[in-house]
DNA sequence: TTGCAGACCGACCGATCGGTCGGGTATAAA
DNA sequence: TTTATACCCGACCGATCGGTCGGTCTGCAA
């Protein structure tokens, strides 16, 4: 059992980080409260993981691997550009409810860096291509479509900004986002709103042609 | 100038706190980094701050105060609910460049909400009810534009999630951001440029234009 | 001159931080 | 049985945390 154990308790210790860095950022949390919820030893994390930086690199590097996985097979498929940013639409928002304690993991991260000067940091690295890579095939679909005629001549990076803050922020945005809109924001009645909404907003705000849906 | 010299020693440490809980959230500053930047000794904070919440919450409070002085203006002027839209957008993304630490500040507050209970502390009350009348107009505008029949019929608190992520987050995103944008998000011309794209988008995709399937 | 209050500070407090160390236990190969 | 390895832990380390305490300095009012 040793070996499963491991394995579980390397699991258990990812699984706790990530709600608590997520709840509370990286210095919000201590390691004696990680061991504690993973139901380990303080020093037990240290046989799994070298430092918290580590951890919470570790962390980063999952959650971003659970989204790219979810996205990957959606960016690369083939289709219209208006259809397959739907269905990254779609994608990215499936992957942040799956995992709710993501979107807060992902935003905070966009800000913590400058907390640990992550240029530095090799730990950082894989966590950042994947984001790297996710970010660039983004705006590459945007890209895509504009320069098809499909979309409206937008600079697609302050495109990509306004995706994020409209799919990772409005997921984030915990308790706040609960008062605002008046509902649990995981239910599957908002999700689905969500969804709707965001891409209503898109399919009009970024059409090259004057909406005549009813011709085609 | 004994007088002046405390109120402005007050004003110096939040203004320093304000720029280090906005790098690096409320847990990972320290009272003592604080007290450096300001040029005081330690002791000498709770002299104008009983606790560290309490100063945190007093910066958030004047964060708001000086957005809210922003935007009450606008959003109390007549004109259409197009207009007032634009001039929102622009107030905001003017007080937001104005003071560049108040984004992520700002953002960072509706997730160091969860951190410490805000529900229970009394200091928070002040700051949240600034932002509680703002979304609550802004709320308001965009639900008069709809009855008006001039904005589609969307879901307006959504809306506003998706405004705030235009703004907020963007101007929050820090080095992300600049990396994807590939230019200072504070340069004059990229901030002129958040705020066309932004006005364009919500142009386009708000609009009520009914599509009249009969004409084409 | 005295008294008082606001501003400020050094020294200190208990608690907690990330991290180390030495050792204990279980399994599996030799 | 011995050896190696993975896993785990209690005790401990120096540093830092938020916060307190006693006291100094200064300007002002009486």
């Amino acid at each position: 059992m040793s070996e499963a154990a491991s394995i579980g308790s390397r699991e258990k210790i990812l699984e706790v980080a990530e709600a608590l860095f997520a709840r509370r950022g990286f210095s919000g949390v201590g390691l004696r409260e990680v061991a504690d919820a993973a139901g380990l030893g303080k020093s037990s994390l240290f046989h799994h993981f070298k430092s918290k930086v580590q951890l919470y690199f570790a962390v980063l590097e999952r959650v971003m691997q659970r989204i790219d996985e979810r996205l990957q097979p959606v960016l690369g498929a083939a289709g219209s550009p208006v259809h397959r940013l739907d269905a990254a639409i779609d994608a990215l928002i499936d992957a942040l409810v799956e995992q709710p304690t993501s979107a807060r993991l992902l935003l905070r991260s966009l800000f913590e860096d400058d907390d640990f000067a992550s240029d530095s940091l090799p730990e950082a690295d894989p966590a950042e291509r994947i984001l790297a890579g996710l970010i660039g095939q983004l705006d590459g679909l945007l890209r895509a479509g504009v320069e098809a005629g499909v979309f409206r001549k937008v600079s697609t990076p302050h495109m990509v900004q306004t995706l994020i803050g409209a799919t990772v922020y409005h997921f984030a945005s915990g308790d706040f986002g609960e008062t605002l809109i008046g509902a649990p924001l995981l239910s599957s009645e908002q999700v689905r709103r969500r969804k709707d909404e965001l891409k209503a907003l898109l399919h009009h705000g970024l059409a090259a042609t004057a909406p005549a849906p009813s011709g085609g």
